[in-house]
DNA sequence: CATGAATGAGTATTCATTCAT
DNA sequence: CATGAATGAATACTCATTCAT
């Protein structure tokens, strides 16, 4: 690929990130085309369709994810799962319910996003072990739990009201020895 | 209100329950219409606006639920918080992520749907109340707080998974003694 | 005719005016029934049509106009004229253009109201003989410019402007000796 | 503008010129859009509601006619006047009453088209000051006044009759000394 | 390759008219 | 007769996608 459409292609990304978590998923490909300063045909070269463009926005984003797990793996082995959920909890009023809306328009990421899916999945497993390790986390959940947990906890913090109590009471269940 | 009309009401109001719950909220009015077996302008005579309908439907399954609620409380007033949690999220696979798809779209249900609201975190305040008194729910917690998990647990079981472990974790972290 | 239905259809057609007059053609039936303090079925047993209804209102109007010219020629037969003619010019104001809108969309008064618009012509006919009587107006003048005449008064006054001015030079025109 | 695009903009104003001049404003985007080959999006490309197609069309039209008196100024600047109000008259055939249905719609043309409406303006006292100077105009009069009368000739003109004698009228009315 | 103009199917909503109550 | 609910055709406008420039 040329160097300028591969700049393209990832400001078209960029924009399409920022665009549906601020606007929802509804915002026209003209409106992405305009705010990443390209036409509307250059959008439709890299993502042929707007279900595609969905799909590369949350593959993206997940990758970014799986690097931040990483890195607080590497930082704070203990901790680091409840910081990981912490912020990502955090970043869920950012998205403004991104997965949740692609899930109201029938769009099913768990067929759409394969790939950024099983790296994202690794990197919480990974995560958790060391919790279970360090006994911060019960032994008797796997890493679909804490996933599952996460979808709630981001619907629960876009729902609004006290996160921090919320976070505990999923902490202390969490936590629990079984 | 005429008999007829009345009829025709509650026709357009189960049928629209039961077509955004299986196709989504995208299904036009047309297709609503038809299903129920009137002419689309009946159903805009009831509804004056699709976010009418919206509103129309999401108040009258909050009405079901506080029924419901109410008639749990008097069965078995120190299980029926988790009984009623735990139909609620079971039933949420056939709602389909209603109130999430509505969010998705920029619908706040909150300011939507006001009285319906209010009614059902009554019943559900009651519910917690008689928790608390049985021991078997945390008393830092208020009924915000259980109608932020149960969306948090409704997301999750539209997720899919193991929706048994996670109803314990949750219950566990709600239970335990602060 | 029931006493009671003679006086539905009165009252509909004195709402009809006023609504038409307000509001435009556009307005639906059903709020000139609601303003009439009737069913919209009442507004159809009268005027199985709007275009008929339309109708109805001309003609009605067109019968009072030519009462008021009769009693002021009575009065006064040699100014009777030009005091019908500024009379009809002010009221254009209150008629919002309603037979103009007619023609905008597409109704043909001269098909559609032909009894009322007789009467009419006479009544204006017998204001101008007497004007040309009294020396007043220009004798190569028929009805049917006066006519038209006041067509484009009506046309000039809605338009807005200097009146008084518009009505000197048509006076003169029209008073002019050829 | 890229030159199709141009092309496609001319053509659709041409067509909806004629079409509403032909059907009245009622007539459909779609049958615009169809009569000038193109989809019903490009004329919403171009006119992104129906009412600035209505604004486009008369300043388009508004612009053609300032030309017109130009041209005819420079020919015989004391007959330009009446010769440039006969035509515009007998144009109103045509135009069907465009202005006037408008106004029926409630479309407010001084608000809407204010620039093509002052070039005419200029254009129209262009050709009053000549006549006032060849003394074929009263001095009393001003453009507004021209312009009130023009509206009204071309009313009279949409209602039929003897258009001639009409127009003497107004012409003695206009010309008579004051 | 990039552009942005063109396409046209899709949809919420209105309203004249009919008809059951 | 009166009512107002039901009908459904009609229409402005949107937006994903294609394609000429």
């Amino acid at each position: 690929m040329r160097a300028d459409a591969a700049r393209n292609r990832a400001k078209v990304l960029k924009v399409a990130y920022e665009t549906f978590a601020e606007e929802g998923l509804g915002v026209p490909i003209d409106e992405i085309a305009r705010r990443a300063g390209v036409g509307a045909g250059t959008v439709y070269r890299h993502f042929p369709t707007k279900d595609s463009l969905y799909q590369a926005v949350v593959t993206d984003r997940m990758r970014q994810l799986s690097e931040d797990a990483q890195a607080l793996a590497a930082e704070d082995p203990g901790g680091a799962l409840y910081t990981f959920l912490r912020r990502m909890i955090d970043e869920a009023a950012v998205d403004h319910g991104l997965v949740d809306a692609m899930a109201g328009i029938g769009i099913d990421m768990s067929v759409v996003v394969p790939e950024g899916e099983r790296e994202f999945m690794v990197a919480l497993g990974e995560l958790l072990i060391l919790a279970q390790r360090a006994g911060t986390a019960r032994s008797d959940v796997d890493v679909m739990h804490v996933k599952t947990l996460l979808i709630g906890l981001q619907a629960m913090q876009r729902f609004g009201g006290d996160s921090d109590r919320i976070f505990q009471i999923i902490r202390d269940g969490l936590a629990r020895s079984s």
